[in-house]
DNA sequence: ATATAGAATTCGGTTATACAAGGTACCTTT
DNA sequence: AAAGGTACCTTGTATAACCGAATTCTATAT
């Protein structure tokens, strides 16, 4: 729907690293949040059909800030991987928006995810608390 | 201790991924591991001083399957940044093993993790739930 | 017409984890 | 001495996710 044409972007302008305690734990933070957004993601959309900004709003809501240039890519390995699809619906107060659900390869892979995470969550409490497995 | 000749390394055999639904799983797994093994490594260690077998034992009891090579050079890590540090301990059955033990710097630093850990979890079991913040 | 806002796209850059696989060193037993 | 087990170390590499920021397009509002 969008034509791409072939533009030049300018560079980006990058802070450069500097390491600090501080910044170790924001960075431990990303590195922890790796992997489940996409779980996340696939769990909103399972639940109903939804757009972008839905999906941002939620996860806000959950204090799980995402950006566009994070949930785009990630809607687009979803769907060329066939776990969602997408329909367009018009909107009353702009342009057109992409619709996503879940596709049966979704769900099944969903189940995957549930077991994996509650299996991190598992191994991850028995840590803290400290409790043998019996 | 140990005497480091400049040793010539054969390329590693490298696996060709492929891109099966059984792969994607076992992929996000590791992505979902990420941050995390420091997370429980830096926990195990504020217990008491512990070598690496011990931790490799106590991950495994958990589920957490981990290999040398991910386990030494995330201490070196901890002992480099000053989270951790060790002494030597002579083993009656063996070479001498290095006992690790959290600093000051640690534990400050593990509490911060505690709170980011628990935050992820409270977000994705809020997206799992689908419950609206109050 | 023009401006503004909402929606989707793209990409260049940064990050550093976790793993595989090979290697060195020490200690005990035979 | 040779062998075997235990402990520690190092390099290379796959990844691959996430973000920042600019961009394009559409629709509505002024």
């Amino acid at each position: 729907m969008y034509k791409n044409k072939n533009q030049k972007r300018k560079p980006a302008l990058v802070a450069k690293f500097i390491n600090t305690e501080k910044m170790k734990a924001s960075n431990t933070q990303t590195q922890m949040r790796k992997g489940i957004l996409e779980f996340c993601i696939l769990h909103i959309i399972a639940r109903g059909e939804v757009y972008a900004t839905d999906m941002i709003d939620e996860l806000k809501n959950a204090q799980l800030i995402i950006v566009e240039g994070t949930l785009y890519p990630l809607l687009n390995r979803l769907k060329t991987s066939g776990l969602a699809s997408y329909k367009w619906v018009e909107s009353e107060t702009g342009p057109p928006r992409k619709y996503y659900s879940i596709t049966p390869e979704g769900n099944e892979f969903l189940k995957q995810l549930d077991k994996t995470w509650s299996d991190l969550d598992n191994s991850v409490n028995q840590i803290l608390n400290h409790q043998k497995k019996p």
